[in-house]
DNA sequence: AGCTGGCACTCCCGGTGAACGAGTGCCAAC
DNA sequence: GTTGGCACTCGTTCACCGGGAGTGCCAGCT
């Protein structure tokens, strides 16, 4: 596995070449090299190691006369093997408790948290809504609009609110008072996923057995609202993902092969972003992907910093940043950690 | 108030100077405006008018040898004197109707508002969430989660639904739902902007006068409650807007000065995109600022096409797109007018 | 008075070629 | 294994130049 050609100087000189790289954004040559970093040999040997590493495919040459580039293949090698997440300065932290203690709801954490990333890593920020099926009911509401007009309000641990208008037929105060009950006795407190086989056959399960209690709402409402219910939990199965700080993509066009259009449109697909976030990993568990690592066409010159977040051991979604592959990665490792950890610890509190 | 000086054939110049611009995104010379367009004169005659036009600063020369450009003030005659809105094909009046009859609930409708508005006029969408304030409330709900910790849900005539926690102390489920049947009888129907007055002594008005009633919640509650009721209408004053589509202004690089990042990062502004959308106007009004006309430096070669919507008379909110001011206003202008109506529409009915 | 063809002029654009310089690979020597 | 030297490659920059598009102006025509 290892790969015993590589001694401890040729890492050193891969490291040295991405991290110049990443700071210049320009070819890097064997003078250049010798003269930032105190490597104690000549340009002539590193250039004889920069030939191994090009032959193992680590770096690359634009052409002929030209330094050398990191691949995706050396960048891996430096991800996994050369550098260590980059602890935030303490600034960085106060801001990040400062900026999202001021959130009043769950709209307003992601969207901080969006912006938060954005700013911090100056790159595409991506959140994960937290995922309806794996939180919990906190409570499920009732409120009578009009005759036959019901608003069927869901509300999760994670402080996720989801409404719906249900038409029904004519139905009592009283009896919707008693089915609110009813239902929340249910349900409160049981995970999203098993709602549906709780609700399996709720209605049947009126009280006063076969015959309908006077006051207790009429069969079919309570159908209905269950049926609505259901679908809103199905329907939200499919995750809600927001995006923002675009801007940090046009900063430099030049880090893109042709234009950011490819990749600004690839945003703009839901499906690409869930994609992009990957499965749920553990809580803090940060997941990088680069270059052609990524499945799409459109991003393969962009790489992915991702890290579940949630509570405790519980992931609830998926938060990270994209940008150029030619990216710094421990700082943006460091950010994205420490933002998915306090994220984790906000909804803990809601 | 008229030019005397531009007469019929000189408008009709500057008209097919316009659209021809548009269309090809390069100056447009005196030869290929005979050809293209039956003028009915020889290109010596019209370089006459062009001259005038450009005297007028109507239009605008990049250099000594090149064709003529609009300038904003071009535009701007353009869209008031010499062109109509489109109105849209079948088709797309089709797409427009069953692609917002499928929106669940507000978060969907505007959602799928920004994502129409992009792909109808290929540029950045923007679209203001009904406004609060202006909208009268349907409904509070008060949820006793745990015995001190109370959800307050706000429900609107938009559909609109915010909810905040509240702490507060001990109080009984009775008295929770006779406050809640107090509030709800004393807001009900009411304008959000009219609700601070109606609640300013409302705890001091409890039932029983002086004398608290043994059943009644404590008055240290109410008032809490109150004052985050209050708190939510007006914080939610700040409105909210939401756009998409970027990947349209990336598709011809060439049509901004420099790069795209000056129009992205004033795009991620809140208040900027609320300065955009501008003041209220009639529904369906349509608004036009062009260029410089746009008060932002970051925004001086776009422009906005922008249009209120809302239930019949009342306006609840704005929305439009953005683009270069090389854009096809009549297409524009037809496309944001009709999405404008039909959003207005669908929140009639919801 | 307005329109037209002709013509000289301006200036962008694309291609060519030379000088430059950064960076390399290789080799002989240490 | 390391080093200095050296020839070589190749992208970049700049000056130069011709072609061409488009103009402004003018004299003549209707």
């Amino acid at each position: 596995m290892d790969e015993p050609k590589l001694d401890r100087r040729r890492l050193d000189v891969l490291r040295a070449i991405v991290e110049d790289y990443v700071a210049t954004q320009e070819p890097v040559g064997s003078r250049a090299l010798v003269e930032r970093h105190n490597l104690g040999v000549s340009p002539a040997t590193i250039r004889n190691d920069m030939a191994l590493l090009e032959e193992e495919g680590y770096i690359h040459q634009p052409h002929t006369s030209a330094g050398r580039v990191p691949t995706d293949k050396g960048y891996r090698l430096f991800v996994d093997r050369l550098t260590n997440v980059k602890p935030l300065t303490q600034a960085e932290r106060r801001a990040i408790h400062s900026f999202l203690d001021e959130a009043v709801d769950l709209d307003d954490v992601v969207s901080r948290t969006v912006r938060l990333l954005a700013q911090l890593t100056r790159q595409v920020a991506v959140v994960q809504y937290p995922s309806l099926s794996r939180s919990a009911v906190r409570h499920v509401e009732l409120v009578g609009l009009a005759a036959t007009r019901i608003m069927l309000v869901l509300i999760t641990d994670t402080g996720r609110v989801e409404q719906r208008l249900v038409e029904v037929g004519p139905i009592e105060e009283s009896a919707l008072g008693e089915l609110r009950a009813r239902l929340n006795a249910e349900i409160v407190g049981r995970r999203l996923a098993e709602v549906p086989a709780l609700l399996e056959d709720f209605a049947r399960r009126s009280p006063g057995g076969e015959v309908q209690a006077a006051a207790g709402p009429p069969l079919s409402a309570v159908d209905a609202l269950c049926a609505v219910l259901l679908e809103m939990i199905v329907e939200q199965r499919e995750e809600r993902v927001v995006f923002g700080g675009t801007a940090n993509l046009a900063r430099f066009g030049h880090d893109f092969p042709d234009t950011i259009h490819p990749v600004l449109e690839a945003l703009e697909e839901q499906v690409v972003l869930l994609k992009l976030l990957g499965e749920a990993t553990a809580p803090s568990l940060l997941t990088v992907r680069i270059g052609r690592e990524n499945e799409l066409d459109q991003l393969t010159s962009t790489s992915v910093v991702t890290s579940g977040y949630g509570r405790g051991e519980d992931t609830l979604a998926q938060l990270g940043v994209l940008g150029p592959t030619r990216m710094d990665y421990p700082g943006t490792m460091g950010a994205v950690s420490a933002v998915a950890r306090y994220v984790g610890r906000i909804l803990e509190q809601a």
